[in-house]
DNA sequence: TATTGTCGGTTCATATATTGAACCATTGTT
DNA sequence: AACAATGGTTCAATATATGAACCGACAATA
């Protein structure tokens, strides 16, 4: 592991619930050196990519992160061609709803929604999705580059009971999603969380993410999905279309064999 | 220069005017190594804060960088409080207003706002703020930490004929910062702009940033001086206060003295 | 007030990871 | 077909990162 990414690594000990880091804290997190952790933060430090709070002497993310996130979106707007989608997606079907970015070989979360319909509430608070575990991380291995199943067996960590830990278990599981266009993790990341994902396409013709929802395992029902998926595929069209990109026509196959196939006799409301 | 360091300011290179930059344009802005620098890019990619357009083979800032933005305007919400004055300062003023933050002793753009006002405007585009040529800089140094003086009489490089190219002029321009409260910058920077400035705390009691006005010389007068000044007090008073901090008593003093003692017949409009 | 533990930060000999000239493969141009 | 770009790779030389031990400051404990 190079020195600078051991550096950048220490970027991602910072979070919404962990937002400020003392030295000797984020050493043992990182567990790394005191001395190295320390040379490493002035250098995040000299570019702005964390401060330190002059009252407590810990550490935070810096300014400059806003700088480059400007820029970032002022050249890929991803974030904005997310929003109504994803709070339609949330509210259509009351559960909570993500849209994750892949980027090389990692599911990253962009976005997410909660529904105010319910008192429970899927909650997930990751920022990198397990490609294995997740309905996002599957429907990105099933549509993405075929790299993406090497890296994924990489690293089955068995989350649940129902997590995939074989390569025959993710291939089959993946076999599944090749055939119905849809993601789906059966509690395979958190015992009481039912997943389904929808793949999303950019102006490169790539799978750029996907739109997932996590709906609570004990109210998920097969019209709960049908409905669920049927605002998949609405959201996935809607985002795609606004990251400059289309789902191609055998994703549109897949669905519409799915819709006509299984539940022939309703449309989901 | 660490390695990291080196990684870390390649990120500097990507702004809204060039968004995407190929690894051998990299190189010869960087003037680094190929072979270095595709290592240190392919440490910035592996953990997302760049990504290589798969049209292109050029890099542009990537997904994680939105997730620190995030994480970073959760932890410490400087934008947010900054928008609705920095509007009312744009409106009030006509010209072209930036809000700067201090991050070691580094002055980084945080937010600008331009007035519809007029059809010439001032159009700053850095992401940086060199301290001893700009009113948001100079107002920086002066009621900063002082070892700012120092890293400012390092590089005192003369954008214009007004300058500051000598410890005596800057010592000179900061001292007169000291007595009237506020930064200014005439012509010090780009030939056609007037700058001011104010500062801002925060709930740390120090020094946070500043918020500036940067004003077409050619039709900057006395009048417009004053309504500058009187807005940016507003401005400073009321972005500190949703930073959680306020402007210490002997600032307000100065400013009150500065309008007492100068312009006494009328308070500007 | 002495003791102990923890904090952020620093030092320096050791050794490991970084470096860059030269190289290759591909693509588009003349 | 030769040329000049591009992105990407190799390997010996060496510059750079490393971490055990250290320091001073602070807070809690006794």
């Amino acid at each position: 592991m190079s020195s600078a990414a051991k550096t950048l690594e220490l970027l991602t000990y910072f979070s919404t619930n962990w937002p400020e880091i003392g030295l000797s804290q984020l050493c043992k997190m990182a567990k790394r050196d005191k001395a190295t952790t320390y040379r490493h933060l002035q250098a995040l430090e000299e570019t702005g990519l964390i401060e330190q709070n002059p009252m407590t002497k810990r550490y935070r993310l810096g300014p400059a992160i806003l700088q480059l996130a400007q820029t970032r979106e002022a050249t890929v707007p991803r974030k904005l061609g997310v929003q109504a989608p994803l709070f339609e997606l949330a509210n259509a079907t009351g559960e909570t709803c993500h849209v994750t970015v892949l980027s090389g070989t990692t599911v990253y979360e962009l976005a997410s929604c909660d529904s105010p319909k319910h008192g429970t509430r899927a909650i997930i608070d990751i920022q990198t999705f397990p490609l294995h575990a997740t309905a996002s991380g599957l429907c990105t291995v099933a549509f993405g580059p075929e790299t993406l199943m090497e890296v994924a067996l990489s690293n089955l960590h068995p989350f649940t009971a129902t997590t995939a830990t074989t390569a025959q278990d993710l291939s089959a599981t993946v076999q599944t999603i090749h055939n119905t266009g849809f993601g789906r993790a059966d509690r395979s990341y958190e015992n009481e969380v039912q997943g389904l994902s929808a793949p999303i396409y950019d102006q490169t013709g790539h799978l750029a993410g996907a739109v997932s929802v996590a709906s609570v395992a004990a109210r998920f029902t097969p019209e709960l999905e049908r409905v669920i998926q049927n605002e998949l595929m609405i959201a996935a069209r809607q985002i795609s279309k606004n990251w400059g990109g289309t789902i191609p026509a055998h994703i549109e196959a897949l669905w519409a064999k799915s819709f006509t196939s299984e539940n022939v006799l309703e449309t989901a409301s």
